[in-house]
DNA sequence: AAATTATTTGTTATGTTATAACATAACAGT
DNA sequence: ACTGTTATGTTATAACATAACAAATAATTT
């Protein structure tokens, strides 16, 4: 037998590269459909690397859908705090960048609330799109 | 008014009172096994009570967890925002009654955030017993 | 450098959450 | 009681995620 070869390319250079192509956000087995071709073969690798880039805040998951995005910050721009919009209807996802609503949400804290460190706050919307 | 069913108690009843009798959050297939003594057969039957439950506002999802906790409002009480904490440690899910931040969510409206009506926000939080 | 150990990466199999698809029963209006 | 509609029941499967193990690389000791 064959001994197994090693990827060409660190899954997660793959995992990122495939989120940032994509204009949505996609599943863990959607990227790896799209990540077969390189050589990738089972969801633990996906989910390891979506693991590691979501610990160095690059990607996020929307648990709401079970899908993941590309952070598209600016590259050394970090917020304590990651905020996504989710529309009910159509399920498509922005993330916010606008201080004053980051700020007005960092305010929890002020009230007692102990947000995480890079919590990554979703909110439901109905999109103007939508809305009509 | 739901319609009577083949089963001697109706299953949205089942379900409710199996999240009020719960202190945690319960996975659809967590209550599935409670209330298969009852004749709950599949997993559909579950989800739908629980779908309705949620449309009346008396049951939310806690989408970081798949799971389902019975609202502990008053009962005439309702609020046009749920809030959830979730600790990211030990996956304490508790809902906010604080009018506070209720209202100081409420306000991203005014930022220009078309939050959906009766829209559940979940905080990911690390809970104070956590943070040791 | 070789041997040892730890860490990471790859693979298979399985577990968990959710819904599609179809069948049947209850109600409303005729 | 017939028929259209909707809710409910059932089976099967889709979609999302991780456990457990194997193999390779990297780090550490000798």
């Amino acid at each position: 037998m064959p001994r197994p070869s090693r990827l060409p390319v660190h899954p997660s250079e793959l995992v990122l590269k495939a989120l940032k192509r994509s204009r949505k956000p996609l599943s863990a087995y959607e990227l790896l459909e799209k990540l077969q071709q390189h050589g990738v073969k089972g969801p633990p690798i996906v989910y390891r690397a979506l693991d590691g880039l979501m610990q160095k805040g690059v990607v996020h998951k929307i648990k709401a859908l079970g899908t993941f995005v590309a952070c598209n910050c600016a590259k050394d721009h970090h917020h304590a705090l990651s905020v996504l919009t989710v529309c009910g209807d159509c399920h498509n996802v922005m993330e916010l960048h606008d201080h004053a609503i980051i700020d007005h949400l960092e305010d929890l804290r002020g009230l007692g609330v102990p947000l995480q460190d890079h919590a990554v706050i979703e909110l439901p919307i109905t999109c103007e799109a939508c809305a009509k």
